[in-house]
DNA sequence: GTCTATAAGCAGATAGAC
DNA sequence: GTCTATCTGCTTATAGAC
């Protein structure tokens, strides 16, 4: 494993166990054991670590939602597909506690977020959509519907690992993602076939269990 | 004015500017043409300060939620009190961005964040059987309705001055607010009564145009 | 209550040897 | 590709005069 990657590792440890903010350069490369010099002659400075972090991140997450989309959705892999994101989420998490922060300082980041962003608010709307389209769900009744319901899809899911970790549980757990892709499963519950719902809903409660 | 109000005066500000980690005390100082010295004898340390603006916040925000709770829910008290509930958020912006780190670095301020969050989720669901007992919304379908709207609902509240600010635009406006209160609201309108729904629209819409 | 002066520490980053 | 050594600049916070 080359010291890049080892950087790369032991910096996604760190800050998600610490905080965004929290891990700098020097104990990066003090924990690993290798000097600040060879640190910067991998990364140009700290924020390129995290642009390193943010494409990994992303790439998991595009992956994940293009292998979804196909059509029809079934309750099985609606359920599957929230219950990923949510485990793309988790093994990220210190890029969602920190997000302000991070973007404010690293412009170059700014912009690659609000293209997975705008890219991310369009597929949730699209599945959305293919929900209604494949007769499993019914129109959402909001003049925006589809957006509107898209958009708090999103919300929920840039928040809920916030929230958790903010809760102050001493140990987060599997099952509270899971408790997360619930959060998100209710928004679209009124509008679900009652089917479709059950469905979903075993296959969430079996990951509990499981 | 005392040192000590235009020291949290000036915090607010240049918090909300520039984000909760920016500004630091020496900077406080200096904007303010004070000492050190002198802030440091109104406050024990930087944490003191944000706490004191923490504590402001909260007195609003309970003030608020208890004024407002009253029942019967009017459309124009519901929505007249989500507006509002986003005014207070957007007074203490910097708060939301920040929340992660703060927490983490201060945790007399977690307990009483947490304590806020606690009674604010008991309060929101409360809305929500106020609103079914009032006749002017059905019960929510889920298993855990009633709790799982509240919390949704807190969600989108806590997450949408993030997300406004993160998404980049150049100037934030009161119609951004007015739309995040039309995407908490998008939550309740599966079960909301039609005339109470397009009642509280009006409302929206009418601080939309003013 | 307010000031000056400064300690102590840590961050990010670089130069240049090997 | 990796090292040692170090610079610069910032921060929080304090001591003690006025």
């Amino acid at each position: 494993m080359s010291n890049r990657d080892r950087i790369l590792d032991l910096s996604l440890r760190l800050l998600n166990e610490e905080g965004a903010q929290a891990a700098g350069t020097t104990r990066i490369a003090q924990t690993l054991g290798i000097s600040p010099g060879n640190l910067y002659y991998h990364f140009k400075n700290r924020e390129e670590i995290v642009r390193g972090l943010f494409a990994a991140l992303e790439a998991e997450f595009r992956a994940m939602m293009i292998e979804d989309v196909a059509p029809p959705i079934s309750p099985a892999r609606f359920a599957g597909f929230y219950l990923r994101s949510f485990e793309v989420a988790w093994k990220y998490r210190f890029f969602f506690g920190g997000l302000h922060h991070l973007l404010r300082k690293d412009e170059k980041l700014a912009l690659a977020y609000r293209d997975l962003q705008a890219w991310a608010l369009d597929e949730l709307e699209a599945i959305v959509r293919q929900l209604v389209k494949d007769g499993s769900m019914a129109k959402p009744k909001t003049r925006n519907g589809f957006h509107s319901l898209g958009l708090n899809t999103w919300l929920i899911w840039m928040n809920w690992i916030r929230f958790v970790q903010i809760s102050g549980k001493d140990e987060v757990t599997r099952d509270d993602m899971i408790e997360g892709v619930g959060q998100m499963f209710d928004l679209l519950v009124p509008y679900l076939d009652a089917d479709f719902e059950k469905a979903a809903r075993r296959v969430l409660a079996r990951e509990l269990r499981g």
